[in-house]
RNA sequence: GGCGCUAUCGUCUAGGGGUCAGGACGGAUGGUUCUCAGCCAUCAAACCGGGGUUCGAAUCCCCGUAGCGCUACCA
């Protein structure tokens, strides 16, 4: 049997991490598999439907590097890909069953089930569709129509029985048929709910495998007396857990960036986020820890899915970042950090491509994220120097930086060279000369020129900012220290 | 409330009737370097509780507890 498994989001919001997990799962098993991989919109709630999130999850699982076979934009044999366009498919199906038996009209108003489940949870018993339409009469039917009404279509539930499957990643689940109740197939304005259109078009689409959240759990037993009030053969069930914020509630916005494209903005690069979701969850063995998509999808399997719910830990995403950074070759790493600079304003037109590479270079291993090339290399990105409060009282601490800072200035001023060793070479002379020791030259220098107290190396900082720049900010920075430090140390 | 799922270091996890319960993130300490980062080394840190089965249980079974999910004419 040939492997095709689909991820079925519904657009009413950007793709979650969570979506985007299933999605990443769904992809690795199909390709694990040399199966096929479907993408369809589940669009049936036309309130919360819209067009902007549709285009946004594609959006997010493009950048993270998600291919679909089939499915919007790509085109298939077994489309439309959208459920909203699939209309004529649930009519048919409704029909079948209703032919079978297994399903019926109801009449009852959104207002009467309510004052139903009320009573029920009165009583002390556990809300649920009580039947009463099950068996109409065509008078009965008539009236209600002739007052108006248009139905939903109700499931025929099975009175007594068990409805299990041997789920893939946990075991065998089985749920008491009695437990559930006559669910709504086709709401009354003819648009079919999701457990009866995703069933419909998982037989359609000839889905052998449904791998999903776990929050799907107490929806398959309803699917699979659909399957078989249709007389179709179920899929396979995965269910892999949910993802948890820090406090272990279910990840929400609550818990900060949850979108994925969110995550994208804040510097992470999609191979960590594929590799971070990928370990959500699954592991190899337990030992290895980075993958490429590619890898990925080479040793991937449902059966090492785990059935525990994992906490989305950041500290592990951002080091899986690094070390994905890490591994970028040259080219594209200058290719990100110039295109997220860009993305948050900086203009790096008038910045010669050679100066550009050796930036990113001096920012070296320092990248936790896109986004610290930011914080680490703004020294470099803007005209003035802005001094860390921390940084400059520190600074304001060390004897004589004035005289220091001026005198670098001065060896600055004479390398006439200008090359990241003709630098070393004069300020180690210079350290040599005064008798300092090279830290307490360097230390109140990378204060001065960076404003903080913790930056690339000081050669490539002074070779960056260029001879002009760095006898500035070395001379203001000694002007001020004049200034101010006799203040601060009576 | 009912039904369901889950339970190994703070976190992600490996393992699974007899192990020093392994790895990684994070944390701590030391080394290296002009700082930071990185790298190297070292350390602390876990089998939810109670019963049972067994020579032996973290592992199998039962019960409990906790967390989470579902309980819609949402998906």
């Amino acid at each position: 049997m040939s492997v095709r498994v689909r991820f079925a989001p519904s657009p009413t919001g950007f793709l979650h991490v969570g979506g985007a997990r299933t999605a990443l799962f769904n992809q690795l098993f199909a390709r694990s598999q040399g199966g096929v991989f479907v993408l369809r919109i589940e669009d049936t709630d036309t309130e919360r439907s819209t067009d902007t999130s549709t285009q946004a999850i594609f959006d997010a699982l493009r950048w993270l590097g998600l291919t679909w076979d089939e499915g919007p934009g790509v085109g298939g044999e077994h489309g439309p890909y959208f459920q909203s366009e699939r209309g004529e498919h649930y009519l048919a199906a409704l029909r079948r069953l209703e032919a079978a038996g297994a399903a019926y009209p109801a009449y009852e108003t959104p207002e009467e089930l309510e004052a139903m489940r009320e009573a029920q949870t009165q009583r002390g018993e556990s809300p649920r569709y009580d039947g009463r339409a099950r068996d109409l009469s065509g008078a009965e039917r008539a009236a209600f129509e002739a007052a108006g009404r248009r139905p939903a279509w109700r499931f025929r539930l099975p009175a007594s029985g068990e409805t299990a499957w041997d789920d893939i990643v946990r075991g065998r689940i089985a749920f008491q048929n009695e437990v559930l109740d006559d669910f709504v197939l086709v709401r009354s304005d003819g648009l079919p709910t999701y457990n009866f259109a995703c069933v419909v078009d998982d037989i359609a689409m000839r889905i052998s495998h449904v791998v999903r959240g776990d929050d799907h759990i107490s929806n398959t037993p309803r699917q699979l007396l659909i399957y078989s009030a249709l007389a179709a053969a179920p899929p396979r069930f995965a269910h892999a857990s949910m993802i948890l914020g820090p406090d272990g509630k279910r990840l929400s916005k609550r818990h900060g960036a949850t979108s994925v494209e969110a995550f994208g903005e804040q510097g992470i690069v999609p191979e960590a986020m594929v590799n971070f979701l990928a370990l959500l969850g699954w592991a190899l063995d337990g030992k290895t820890e980075l993958f490429t998509l590619a890898e990925l999808e080479r040793v991937f399997t449902l059966e090492r899915v785990g059935a525990n719910p994992a906490v989305f830990d950041t500290a592990k995403l951002e080091w899986i970042n690094a070390q994905h950074l890490k591994r970028l070759a040259e080219p594209d790493r200058i290719a990100r950090v110039t295109a997220f600079l860009r993305a948050r304003g900086h203009d790096l037109s008038g910045r010669s491509e050679a100066w550009i590479r050796e930036f990113v270079h001096a920012l070296g291993d320092r990248l936790k994220t896109l986004a610290d090339a930011e914080t680490v290399g703004g020294f470099a990105l803007a005209e003035d120097v802005t001094y860390e409060p921390d940084a400059w009282a520190s600074l304001l601490q060390r004897p004589q930086a004035d005289d220091k800072l001026t005198a670098l200035a001065g060896a600055i001023a004479a390398d006439s060279e200008g090359s990241l060793a003709s630098i070393e070479a004069a300020i180690r002379a210079l350290a040599a000369e005064r008798g300092i020791k090279f830290g307490d030259l360097v230390a109140p220098a990378r204060v001065a020129l960076t404003g903080r107290s913790a930056s690339p190396g000081i050669f490539e900082v002074v070779h960056l900012l260029g001879r002009e720049q760095s006898m500035a900010r070395l001379r203001a920075a000694a002007a001020r220290w004049a200034a101010e430090a006799p203040a601060a140390a009576g």
